[in-house]
DNA sequence: CATATACTAGATAGAGCGCTCTAGTAAAGA
DNA sequence: TCTTTACTAGAGCGCTCTATCTAGTATATG
């Protein structure tokens, strides 16, 4: 059974949120997981660099299909950029300013430092953009204006992470939402 | 002198703005400073967290003098803002990507795991909001928009910079700057 | 039944961590 | 001159880090 495996990179996943990549050890992960530590190296023969590529690129895909999923759920794109906004406003007081996204973190850590790791963060911000930008350009925007709206999107809300997370209040992660909703009404306008 | 403690202070704020907090050996800083081991603890009895919330606090007001300096230079405050997101684009090309805001590597890697470090941080972010309000006002926006284009510049800023070390390109923050700048000038507009 | 493969289990190595400790030097004030 | 204070200097402690290593168990296949 891949249990094992899932658990420890579910796990991972959690503690990178809150501790980052250099703060996460690995005989914490084990010990949280409930894993043998032999089953990590075996899971992972390239060891913290490796379950770190894969738990990057995971959550990436993980967060896009939630994205995608709230979108969908939307009657329309505004709407679902605002419900987008609202959840991880929800979240972050749920969670007590703990869970938000996991490549953030990691990826300040890691730009100037892991090659591998620094590659993984930008591809996974590169298919966010590519997400989004579809589906502005369904949504009536012409090309270049659909991929700046998804820039806006992501790069809003990954700073609006920083400082709700810092100051413990939902009103960056607010601000960020209006603004994000305005940039693309705007843009929809002038389509 | 006070000439070791700033240089462990520079040389510390330089290299958490590269490798982060929990990545940032105290001995790695002291041979990059070229000081002593024991100095450290002398100029900061309580050691890295005491060093750490000084650096933050020390980073914050200088970003801020930055940012209050180039808003004064330009013609007015649009300009001032473009010059500000074209400066960090240009800093991040000019150092390889890696020197950019050290508050929000940091702020991240403690939110969760430090309570004085994660106080910096908010004090940091919390005096940014208010200089960017103060600015906005006296440009003509009244108080509660003042406040929020102040939020939308520094998460849309902070947010740009961990797209940009990701992905070593300054689109986001151009792109970033584009949206900051349009929300100023409808809010300025509207006023 | 035999054997290969997948996985569990954890002791241990070697390096590095933050921090403490003792000792020594430089310069200023009594 | 003597003493105090500020600072330099770095060895070493206890601990944790990632990673390796050996050994054992379960399961499936010949």
């Amino acid at each position: 059974m891949g249990n094992t495996k899932e658990r420890i990179l579910d796990t991972t996943a959690e503690m990178f949120r809150r501790y980052g990549y250099t703060g996460t050890g690995l005989k914490q992960i084990v010990a949280q997981a409930g894993a043998p530590f032999g089953s990590l190296y075996h899971f992972f023969p390239r060891g913290k660099e490796q379950l770190g590529e894969e738990v990057i690129r995971r959550s990436g895909l993980m967060y896009q299909q939630l994205f995608e999923t709230i979108v969908a759920a939307a009657p329309d794109i505004v709407t679902g950029v605002q419900d987008l906004f609202e959840g991880a406003a929800e979240l972050l007081r749920q969670t007590d300013y703990a869970d938000a996204c996991p490549i953030a973190t990691v990826a300040l850590e890691v730009a100037s430092t892991n090659e591998p790791l620094r590659q993984a963060t930008a591809d996974v911000f590169a298919s966010w953009i590519e997400a989004g930008t579809t589906l502005f350009t369904r949504a009536g925007l012409p090309d270049p204006a659909a991929r700046e709206v998804a820039i806006t999107l992501i790069t809003s809300l990954e700073g609006a992470f920083v400082l709700s997370r810092a100051t413990r209040t939902t009103e960056p992660i607010e601000v960020a939402g209006r603004t994000t909703v305005e940039a693309l009404r705007t843009a929809l306008a002038s389509a």
